[in-house]
DNA sequence: TATAACTGATACTATAATAGTAGCAGTTAA
DNA sequence: TTAACTGCTACTATTATAGTATCAGTTATA
C-alpha cells in the first residue's frame, strides 16, 4: 500500500529545492540533476505547481521557477491533493445510496476518524518545516 | 487517493458477517447477496482469508465458511496487509541507495512517523470492535 | 539578429494495479 | 445421483502510474 506517488515525491523534493533558494529563479534542468528527477517528467509536475500557484515561472533563457508562497503555509496534503486528489481512505462517500447496509458504515465512521487523523498529521508537515530539518541536519554533518 | 481497495472493503464486510453468525457455516453466495458483494470476486477474497487463516471452509453441500480467529484480534491492519501489503506511505525504503540526497530523508522520517500512527490506528480497530459498534447501532433502531 | 536555454502545452507509451468474470475439478449432504 | 458447495486458476477490462517526446513560443546574450 502506497500513500504517496511519484508526483507527489518529486513535487516535495522540486519544492525543496526552490524554498532553499528562495529569490532566484532554478531551472527544470538544474532541479531535475540536482534531485536526480527525470526532465520531462518534472516538468509537468512543475506545470502542476504552477496551476496551483505555489511557483511561477520565467520563460526563455535564464528562466526557470520561483518559489510563490510561504514555504510555511505550504502543507504535504496541498501537494498530495494537486497530485492525487483528496485524501479519503474509502470511496464509499461517492455512492452513499448504494452502501445499504449498516456494517458499511460503521466501518466508514471509523475510517473517517482515521481519514481526519492523517489530514491533520500531514498538513502540519510544510515545506518550511521540512526545510528547517534538513538545515538543521547539515549543520550536524 | 484511495487507502482501501474492493478486496479490504469486502473482506472486512464479509468477516463481520461471518463474526455476526459465529458457529454458522455460511456459503459464499449467501454472503456474497447479504453485503451485495461479487459472487466470484468475493470467493477470492475468501481464499485470501483461509490462507491467512482468519477463517476456516466446509467443502460440499451445507458447507461454506466459518471465523476461526478471535474478532477482536482480528484488526483491519491484518486485512490490509493480506489484500495490499504492509502499510508504507512512500516506497524509498526498497531504494536507499538510490536516494543520494538528504531531503528525501527527512521527508522520510516524517513520512514514517505518521506511518507508524495510522497503524496503530488502525490496528484498534479490530472485526470485533466493528461489531460492537454495529449491535449498538441495531439497538438503537 | 541568430541562437541557445528556457517554459507551455499536449500527445504518446509501457507497466502495474484494480476490479472483476468464467469455468473446471473435486467434495458432500440429502 | 445430483445440487450446492469449495479449490484453483486463467482470463479480461479499466484505470492509475510513471514516464517520454515533440512542437511552439520566449528571452538573454554574444
Amino acid at each position: 500500500m502506497k500513500l504517496f506517488t511519484k508526483h507527489t515525491d518529486y513535487a516535495i523534493r522540486a519544492l525543496l529545492e526552490l524554498a532553499g533558494s528562495k529569490d532566484e529563479f532554478l531551472s527544470a534542468r538544474q532541479i531535475a540533476k540536482q534531485q536526480r528527477i527525470p526532465y520531462q517528467f518534472l516538468r509537468q509536475i512543475l506545470q502542476g505547481l504552477i496551476k496551483n500557484k505555489l511557483v511561477i515561472s520565467k520563460e526563455g533563457s535564464g528562466g526557470g521557477f520561483r518559489i510563490d508562497k510561504d514555504p510555511d503555509l505550504m502543507s504535504i496534503v496541498d501537494i498530495i491533493v494537486i497530485f492525487q486528489g483528496n485524501i479519503q481512505l474509502s470511496d464509499c462517500m461517492f455512492r452513499k445510496k448504494l452502501c445499504a447496509n449498516r456494517s458499511n458504515c460503521v466501518l466508514r465512521k471509523q475510517i473517517n476518524r482515521i481519514e481526519k487523523l492523517v489530514n491533520e498529521e500531514f498538513k502540519s508537515v510544510t515545506i518550511g518545516s521540512l526545510l528547517k530539518d534538513l538545515k538543521k541536519q547539515r549543520r550536524r554533518f
